[in-house]
RNA sequence: GGAGGGGUGGGUGAGUGGUUAAUACCAACAGACUGUAAAUCUGUCGUCCGAAAGGGCUGCGCAGGUUCGAAUCCUGCCCCCUCCA
């Protein structure tokens, strides 16, 4: 435990991806006291997507659990309805409690990638915040003032610029501090942004009689935007939830300048490799992409496998670097004789063809009703079947490639057209109208939409 | 209770009766380039018809109204902010 830990491990420990710790000698006195720390980490189950930002903070928590720690998680199910202040959204459905649930059971089965759940004791607000009445809230807001809440920068921020601050959002760090005192916890992680919430913490702690946490917070992790911090509702954030070749690609696609932070923050590099990589950057002896494929492979390996990683990186060499084909793509399933019979016969019903693709997806179903429904519009819309060749069908790729929905409308179509982003089987086409497609087909728009055609009747 | 300000496309935010499908920026998408889905450059960016020129439709909180014509004016409603009490 404790004891056999060296003063070397516990600065990495509380320096690397550590933007600040509160207090900082307290902390290492109870690092080697050798007691048995009670780490609090809070989560706000209307979100319940956990992205590499802040899988930053959970590394951390990993690693005083392999110094023997125990980690809270503390389940927001009561501050959720309030929805966390930062997100500036004031207009948050509050969740029901089978929603609450599936959101906690979502979280902490990502939570648990990076946390041992062995040494996690899993906590609910509403333990204790269901039995709260009036006099318990007007006690517990009593020993605040308004002054102070709005000291927080955020709410500063929002009142001064005439924006939205709910009331109920003020009560927010008040409801996360009684959480510490509840769970009595020596340790409070968080990201930068929770600072003053976990300052709450502390004093409320005191407050009520007890001891004050200690507080370790982490760096914001910058977003695949390169600027913003990862988050959600930016849409820059990558999920430890993602696929493999996803989370390959998103990293490839982080600028330049974030290969040395991201491998500092989410990857157990050793400081000496970290310098090297620096240095190679600095005096430009290594192409990037090299350092950020390493990158890439070490975190995919982190949230998959080692296996997961090497193939997403095959997929990325062979689609993006080669601009290949990859193996496996979507799949539109279609029967050609179906295909030919009512090409040809333009007054079908619908209704026949629901009983045709009965055993299909209800998804697909429905797309192949409209690719024959837009048929049937026009006389000059019409194909005749008779000129393809057996096994092919002449079909007009616009029109597929909107029904499988990998174009959004023919406006958009016809500028991609323009541009030659759309291919057939590898050639590009460049106007609307009937092409003989085959079993096996592919159109491909731009570098990542693809959709490959099978003929069902096979 | 009183006085005033405001709600615009995914986001920020211009626009106060026609030249506005709506400035700009960001995001997004595509092309070129590249050993990166980096960077850079170029272009696109409501939707439908059309090869194109062009033409429909929908659209500026919601519902009505005035007008040849409305994001812009009027009425009611909803929501937000500020100050006074």
């Amino acid at each position: 435990m404790a004891n056999k830990v060296t003063t070397v491990k516990f600065d990495t420990l509380l320096n690397r991806a550590v933007t600040e710790v509160i207090v900082e000698q307290e902390l290492v006195e109870m690092l080697h006291s050798g007691r048995r720390l009670r780490l609090k980490q809070g989560f706000d189950p209307s979100c319940p997507d956990i992205h590499l930002g802040h899988a930053v903070g959970l590394r951390k928590l990993r690693q005083f659990q392999e110094l023997g720690h125990q980690v809270i998680l503390v389940v927001g199910d009561w501050t959720a309805q309030i929805g966390d202040p930062s997100g500036e959204s004031l207009t948050r459905p509050m969740l029901s409690p089978a929603e609450v649930k599936a959101n906690a059971t979502t979280y902490m089965q990502q939570f648990f990638k990076v946390v041992d759940r062995e040494k996690t004791e899993v906590r609910w607000q509403s333990e204790w915040f269901d039995k709260f009445n009036l006099s318990d809230v007007i006690r517990l807001t009593s020993k605040f003032t308004v002054a102070q809440l709005l000291a927080r920068e955020d709410f500063n921020r929002r009142y001064k610029t005439g924006r939205p601050l709910a009331l109920t959002e003020l009560l927010y760090p008040l409801l996360t501090a009684y959480d510490s005192v509840i769970v009595e916890a020596d340790v409070e992680f968080g990201g930068i942004d929770q600072k003053f919430n976990c300052l709450m913490s502390r004093e409320l702690q005191v407050m009520m009689g007890g001891t004050p946490e200690q507080v370790l917070l982490v760096p914001l992790l910058i977003g695949t935007d390169g600027t913003h911090k990862m988050s959600k509702s930016l849409d820059n954030y990558i999920g430890v939830d993602e696929p493999p070749k996803e989370m390959y690609g998103k990293i490839m696609s982080l600028p330049d300048n974030l290969i040395l932070p991201y491998f500092e923050l989410l990857t157990d590099t050793t400081e000496a490799e970290l310098e090297e990589f620096k240095h190679k950057i600095n005096t430009e002896s290594i192409n990037p992409m090299l350092l950020k494929k390493h990158l890439a492979r070490e975190i995919v390996t982190q949230f998959h496998h080692t296996q997961a990683a090497q193939e997403a990186e095959g997929y990325f060499i062979k689609v993006f670097q080669k601009r290949d084909l990859p193996e496996e793509m979507p799949i539109f399933p279609l029967s050609f004789t179906t295909y030919r019979h009512l090409v040809e016969s333009s007054h079908s019903q619908i209704e026949t063809l629901q009983e045709l693709f009965n055993n299909e997806e209800t998804h697909q179903l429905l797309t192949q009703k409209k690719l024959f429904s837009h048929f049937h519009k026009g006389e000059e819309k019409r194909l005749s079947a008779k000129a393809s060749e057996p096994g092919q069908i002449l079909v007009d790729v616009i029109d597929l490639s909107l029904v499988a929905g990998l174009i959004k409308s023919r406006g958009e179509a016809k500028r991609l057209l323009k541009k030659g982003a759309i291919e057939v089987n590898g050639n590009k086409i460049t106007e609307t109208g009937p092409i003989a497609i085959e079993d096996g087909s592919v159109i491909r728009v731009g570098k990542r939409r693809f959709l490959r055609l099978v003929n069902i009747d096979n």
